[in-house]
DNA sequence: GTGATGTGCTTCGGATTCGAAGCAACTGAG
DNA sequence: CTCAGTTGCTTCGAATCCGAAGCACATCAC
């Protein structure tokens, strides 16, 4: 596992804080410019977003669930509402009946639209503003490295057994 | 891909992205560390650590909103939970009848030290393993401007930046 | 003083969130 | 084929969250 540490020294505190307070600074601030430019949450954004990069317009419920960093049960939930507002549409997928496509609709890009000059501003305002070309690319760098090692690294306990492949059977 | 016009350039999708999304994982995985280890929800640590880091371990319930990101309400309603575990003690402001003073119990620092350990475990695993020492320093630094830029940004929607402003000596 | 505002916090209502449990369809070993 | 275990999604209950409205104290003109 990991060796055992008194505490973080005062540039890895001040990385860890920086990330977590400019991250929630700049949903918030995100959050409020979609709710008035395109009444949706950051969620909805997120989920949209996703959607309409993709080069069929659809994901499965759980890879978008994935995606966005998101429990499956509020997902359920959000596809609902969006469902509701004709911003996406629901399919049974016809190779598993279990699965659910949700693809993006016309409106749901119109919608995208709308939102997404304001967006970018608010992220050049707020996130690029005080950086410079240089340290955009840097740290899309830093954070790209660190969000790939999050990613392909198991969540802590609680593992799902594997019977065989790479584990030794004890 | 992404729409030609208003659009972001690949570096600064990809910074953004990534930003959201590592700080996400990170969230994700130190919750279930905080509520395993301490029944703390993230919020929760970040009051309780706020707290015992400030000199007297006191804070004013707004300055505390502000520091943590967080609404007031929702702040009032964490500082009930907390204050019905003891972890925290709120007393009115002598100087000023409104304000509540919010702090931080012995108890509140003995569940702080129980789950400080494993939070660093997780922070060193999943942030820190993939990135050198170098890296950190310049993360920190990057997203320390951006975030001091956050803040002395007017955090009100007030004036859409993009209109002509008609605010001349009224 | 006195009223008009401003500030600090809480309450209220409604929306959103998650994990656990449930259901249905798939898969694999025998 | 058949049964046990997986997987994909939804439902459920409870916790958490926010903005708007409300209350009480403070402060500022005058």
């Amino acid at each position: 596992m990991t060796s055992p540490r008194p505490s973080l020294d005062a540039t890895q505190l001040g990385a860890y804080f920086a990330l977590i307070e400019a991250s929630s600074l700049l949903k918030h601030a995100v959050e409020q410019q979609l709710r008035e430019a395109g009444d949706l949450s950051y969620v909805q954004f997120q989920l949209l977003a996703t959607l309409g990069d993709s080069p069929t317009g659809s994901q499965r419920m759980t890879d978008l669930a994935d995606g966005v960093v998101y429990s499956r049960s509020g997902l359920t939930y959000q596809a609902q509402t969006l469902e509701k507002r004709d911003l996406v549409t629901r399919t049974q997928s016809s190779d598993d009946e279990r699965s659910t496509t949700v693809t993006i609709t016309d409106e749901g890009r119109a919608v995208l639209a709308t939102v997404f000059p304001g967006h970018i501003a608010v992220l050049d305002d707020l996130l690029f503003a005080p950086l410079s070309r240089s340290d955009i690319e840097t740290l899309a760098d830093i954070l790209a490295r660190a969000r790939d090692h999050m990613r392909r690294t198991p969540p802590r306990s609680a593992a799902p057994r594997r019977r065989r492949k790479t584990t030794q059977a004890p």
